[in-house]
DNA sequence: GCTTTTTTGTCACCTGGGTGACACATAGGC
DNA sequence: GCCTATGTGTCACCCAGGTGACAAAAAAGC
């Protein structure tokens, strides 16, 4: 049978998390903390779903994977003994980014992330949260963004590369979303990791499908449209 | 002339920046806020030196990106007016990631910091910086090695994925670096985002170079090597 | 307005990596 | 220790996207 591991201080201590807080801290945190037992492909959560809760991985090997539009499962890393995962939980309202599910059998503590800022940090979590999200908040759909592009062809890549300009630079207009920024192909490409040529292919071909269309130098896009060639699910929020 | 713009409470409201602070933090923050002109294309900041300031980008875009192995520059992303940028240095002793230019003329805002997370969160700053770079710090590495595979060959991928494997699962042995994962070359196909049988070519090539060595389905790499095969520069810390 | 520079559009050609197929090796399960 | 399932090695073939080259169109200087 499976032995349940005795989670105290100096196991935590041993895992290298939690370095910079007191023992004290450790203690009230492992309180709270419920350990669980993950056996080998058992899912602990799906990406999409509201995220309550924060965990350690204690042992085993736990893998973080996203479906791709082609429907294939992109590995996006492996989290070793001693890390922290679920983070969205840190963030107000933020759904799972990625899939969890055990690489190996594991065991697993949970906590509530509110439990988890105020033992450790002694601020209100509300205000922590705002805070994450307004600071590495952006750069978690970056990586959302670059995971994405593993699987995707070269159109998807730029469907995709375009809704985040549009969320950042784009203002309602009556043929659809403008950008307010002059960009050149090579701009594009250099987003997208790809040529110039095929960039101008692309974008003719968009142009076409009316997903996108240009007025001088500046773009006007159709968000429902990129989301659709991009492979993702109509309209996320 | 250029004209300077006022920066305000009204102004950062404008910008959807700090929402979640009240008015008296944000103008506190204000005042510790050295505002600049930055000028198309020059740089701010660039990858690797330490990172000291928080930027406030109030007009303008502003530029991310990286040096690829190549020498190629990799367009990470475009920063909008209203986005905090250079969060590396919320985390402890951390050296910039990306480099940051103008892409259009900008006015930015610099704070420190410390500034900023005592005048927004009250809490000191060291116990906030060490909270971020335990959560989030794995996350950033992981955009990091998602950024740097925009430009890579599969080889480089792969010697780039096995360097994380390494540093999470690695061990030292008499031989070099022992992984204490068993891993087949579908899961580091999917890792990488390639297709199996490319996997085995490179990892059979990677072996007779010596690069790496397998002692029954574990696998023994070597950094160093790994580091030059997938065009980073010798050891980093 | 005219010139110079920067972008765009479109070729033809090449190559890294995907696909399918199959033989061989290994490792668990019992 | 044998059998079955799972991983590895190696083909031959194909295609998306890279490269270089160049003409046409827009912008930017002045």
């Amino acid at each position: 049978m499976v032995r349940t591991p005795t989670l105290n201080v100096a196991t935590v201590r041993r895992l290298k998390a939690f370095s910079w807080a007191t023992d004290r801290q450790v203690e009230r945190l492992l309180s709270h903390m419920r350990l669980q037992y993950v056996e080998k492909r058992t899912v602990l959560f799906n990406e999409g779903v509201p995220s309550d809760s924060l965990y350690l991985l204690v042992s085993g090997v736990a893998k973080l994977s996203l479906r791709s539009p082609d429907d294939e499962r992109v590995l996006v890393s492996l989290v070793a003994p001693g890390e922290l995962f679920g983070i969205t939980s840190l963030m107000p309202g933020m759904h799972r980014a990625f899939r969890s599910e055990a690489f190996s059998d594991c065991w697993v503590g949970a906590v509530r992330p509110e439990v988890f800022v105020t033992t450790l940090l002694d601020c209100p979590f509300a205000e922590f949260s705002a805070m994450m999200e307004g600071t590495v908040g952006r750069w978690f759909a970056l990586l959302y963004r670059y995971t994405r592009f593993q699987s995707s062809s070269l159109r998807q890549k730029l469907a995709l590369a375009l809704l985040e300009l549009a969320r950042k630079f784009g203002v309602r207009d009556a043929r659809g979303t403008l950008l307010i920024l002059r960009l050149t192909h090579e701009d594009l490409a250099d987003l997208v990791g790809a040529s110039r040529q095929k960039v101008t292919e692309h974008m003719k071909e968009l142009e076409r499908q009316q997903v996108l269309l240009r007025d001088r130098r500046k773009l006007i896009v159709h968000p429902d449209r990129l989301r659709e060639t991009a492979g993702l699910p109509p309209d996320e929020k």
